[in-house]
DNA sequence: AAGTGGTCTAGACCACTCG
DNA sequence: GAGTGGTCTAGACCACTTG
């Protein structure tokens, strides 16, 4: 039996983020196959030298996360289920073009600020008179055009970004160095259609090819919309993947 | 100040979750607007004699549902963000319907014993010579025409599903009842094409219109895979609805 | 300095499963 | 009956924010 790292009482890491990297660590080496039962909440407290409800709250952690589940009276088990981590969790393109392997690049077609349209105006809950950060870029993986995406930010809410971001860079890493801007949720609507003339043209593929529409509205924990995302993407070449989970609360 | 009721000890309900759904019923009321703080779990604990490690489960537990979000030193605070309710949580296409205010309606095409693809023989990960449930419907809502799925699922884990199920209810409610079978997540791939002929007359849609393509896994808590499904549906009149979610973890 | 959330302890009792 | 997870307590100390 290797000896693992010990814990370090009174680190920035909580104690029971460490039991929690522990577990997972033992997981992920197949040390803990699935199927198999973890040790119990009192041996590893006893062994570790901790509470009960420390060991506890790693193991809830765990769960939350599904690669272990919990059955009164049982024990708890490793569940089969795969780390999500080639699904989508949110929304940035160059985190998500990474993800698959792919090189994610960006051309922008526009880059400035704009008066909102109705329906921006609505997403992201604009005072009258208000202006927008508008850029419309060209996403490419691998030097191919994937999709086109026109997003709209409050000016208000990032009144330098023209002369602070380099557009060929990632907008998501900049808006959270540069503001402490992070997306927290965003809400999606995707719908099946045919590329117009303009589409094809600008994407390279056929009239007429089926492509995805996209509609998103990313908010920050508070529940401020903050952008708004319309995008076309081709059909033959982007699928969207996607881990749906049942909620139990409420 | 209306009086709200009180905790009930020793209930099958636990404490943490009746402080949650206080909480929540205070938030949905609106006696808690977005933007305020909700009271500090010193003064929830004293106030309903409880300890302050149980108010705090029932605020992280509020944290995670994203209705509220904690900031250290200040107070935790009502989020503006909706709750989940018409996002995608799983797939069931009756609740899907039901939770978009349509009437679910199936007609069936094919429900027998089968032989499975080689697709999924790997996706179910069943041993040579299993055969699998096949169930083929074409999903109707308020009697117009949505989609036709195609789902398998291992004839050992619902042998007598044939005899037992009636094809125009809820396959996952009969799951669920019959056998203990309760779907813990999905995995699901969504590409854009185009109706070919066959599925254009299935649809009633013309030749050529955008669809959905989708493959979708599902899977028990334990991670084994329960079953598969490939389906189409008319771009036309079906829309993805997902909640994209930051996860910190791992 | 006072108030907040975040973590942790050393116990306790319960409900459940299994041999 | 022994072992497990689930809940709960009454404290404690820390890090952080605000006046």
């Amino acid at each position: 039996m290797p000896s693992l790292p010990q814990l370090t009482h009174g680190s920035f890491v909580p104690l029971y983020r460490q039991i929690q990297q522990r577990l997972l660590d033992q997981i992920r080496s197949g040390a803990l196959k699935p199927g198999e039962p973890i040790p119990s909440a009192q041996e590893i407290a006893a062994t570790l030298g901790v509470s009960q409800m420390t060991v506890r709250q790693a193991i809830k952690s765990l769960c939350e996360l599904g690669v272990v589940y919990s059955r009164q009276g049982k024990g708890t088990f490793v569940s089969g289920i795969k780390l999500e981590k080639d699904f989508r969790q949110v929304l940035s393109f160059s985190e998500d073009m990474k993800a698959r392997g792919s090189m994610p690049r960006s051309k922008v077609l526009s880059f400035e600020i704009r008066h909102p349209s109705a329906e921006v105006i609505e997403a992201l809950r604009l005072r009258a008179g208000e202006n927008i950060i508008h850029l419309q870029r060209i996403r490419q993986a691998n030097s191919v055009p994937m999709g086109i995406e026109t997003s709209s930010l409050p000016l208000r809410a990032c009144p330098d970004l023209l002369d602070k971001f380099d557009p060929r860079q990632s907008l998501y890493e900049t808006l959270s160095e540069r503001y402490g801007i992070n997306m927290f949720v965003a809400d999606e609507v995707a719908e099946a259609g045919l590329a117009d003339g303009e589409v094809a043209r600008l994407l390279r593929i056929a009239e007429g090819s089926p492509v995805f529409f996209f509609t998103r509205i990313s908010y920050l924990q508070d529940g401020q919309p903050i952008e708004h995302v319309q995008s076309t993407y081709r059909g033959d070449r982007y699928k969207i993947v996607n881990r749906l989970t049942r909620r139990n609360h409420g």
